[in-house]
DNA sequence: TCTCAATGTGAGCGCCGTACACATACGAAC
DNA sequence: GTTCGTATGTGTACGGCGCTCACATTGAGA
């Protein structure tokens, strides 16, 4: 083996190793120790490219909030031609889709905003994502990006989708009966967003 | 002074000390050691009344749900004689603003679901709150609480409330302009749940 | 009055995040 | 090619955490 001294890319390993991690345990269980061990180096490295544990979680989830947005723009492309109903019908699968399939990474990116602070990197990120549901609606409603009426039924969008996700992936949904159980699509459909 | 040896309803005042705590620091940085000083007591003795951290986080769950159902409970009752759609807009609005007012437990509530397991105290509690949504709409939509739909609208709605609800604790609407931030109201209008 | 279950205390274990001092390796300047 | 500074690693240690175990105190009922 010959392990060499140098990881050489210790920052993107860790980030890595945190994300894997965090589809088998949850947050709280995250620990900076375990996560050095698994890429095989001394815990105080993990300090030369991160400030402490919070700022290597939140360097991840405005990660999340990146890939987020770039889901929902393929699932947009992909329907493109079929019109502006469609784009915010595939944008809100691919957003329930994403939180489905990454739980622990999705509340990581929701849960900590107060402790991240306002960190102009996940705030970036995380309204860059937003974006995509404004325009979807904008296009939608035929009204411009900018108007308090767009960006308030986008809001009204976001809250719904979200809130799906999180109850969801919490197993609030779970629970219920089979076909009392909702599907994003059945849920989405509630929305009156054109009017 | 002269402390009793015995501190006489310790598993009470343990469980005030958290909730006071939660409105101040966050679930992450609530320690027993911290709560069983406040309460003047050592931290063992809450293992007399918890099993564990997770067991008196659980039981704040529960008696979370059981406000906030109570909470809407209350609501629906003021409007009782203005009709059903007035009793769910009255439901929304009071389960948004428990969430705003108490953003550390609402937080808590729903995001150590997989934590806490299938405990029956927590998913009784859950439930029961969320049938006040139920039977709103099913009163709304004049069909029956159990069918199908009724419940999937109800999903819908609680989607919606509870993903607003979230947003707003996290700062997310916080960061938009004035005009632009819907209010509770504003985003429960865009159901469109009587259909 | 005695007894015993309920309820408290104290010491200690292993894990955590993180600070500090020190070791190693690479790249640029000579 | 050697030198040297900086980037990047390691080891040790500190205080706080959840939790366990052995022991102390109390009060209620036999």
């Amino acid at each position: 083996m010959d392990k060499p001294y140098h990881h050489g890319n210790l920052r993107t390993a860790l980030l890595e190793a945190a994300h894997a991690r965090l589809s088998e345990v949850g947050e709280a269980d995250l620990s900076l120790r375990d996560l050095a061990a698994r890429v095989g180096v001394s815990v105080n490295a993990s300090y030369r490219h991160f400030a402490n544990k919070d700022d290597l979680l939140m360097e991840l989830s405005a990660m999340g909030f990146e890939t987020l947005r770039a889901r929902m723009l393929e699932a947009i492309e992909e329907v493109r031609p079929l019109g502006p109903e469609h784009h915010l019908r595939a944008a809100g699968q691919a957003y329930t889709e994403f939180a489905r399939q990454e739980p622990g990474l999705y509340k990581l990116m929701f849960g900590r905003r107060g402790r991240f602070g306002a960190q102009t990197r996940l705030l970036e990120a995380a309204n860059a994502a937003f974006d995509v549901v404004i325009d979807c609606v904008a296009t939608l409603r035929g009204a411009s990006a900018d108007s308090a009426e767009t960006v308030k039924a986008a809001a009204g969008v976001w809250s719904m989708v979200h809130g799906y996700a999180m109850l969801n992936i919490g197993g609030y949904l779970a629970g219920m009966a089979e076909q009392k159980r909702p599907t994003a699509a059945e849920v989405l459909r509630l929305l009156a967003v054109d009017a």
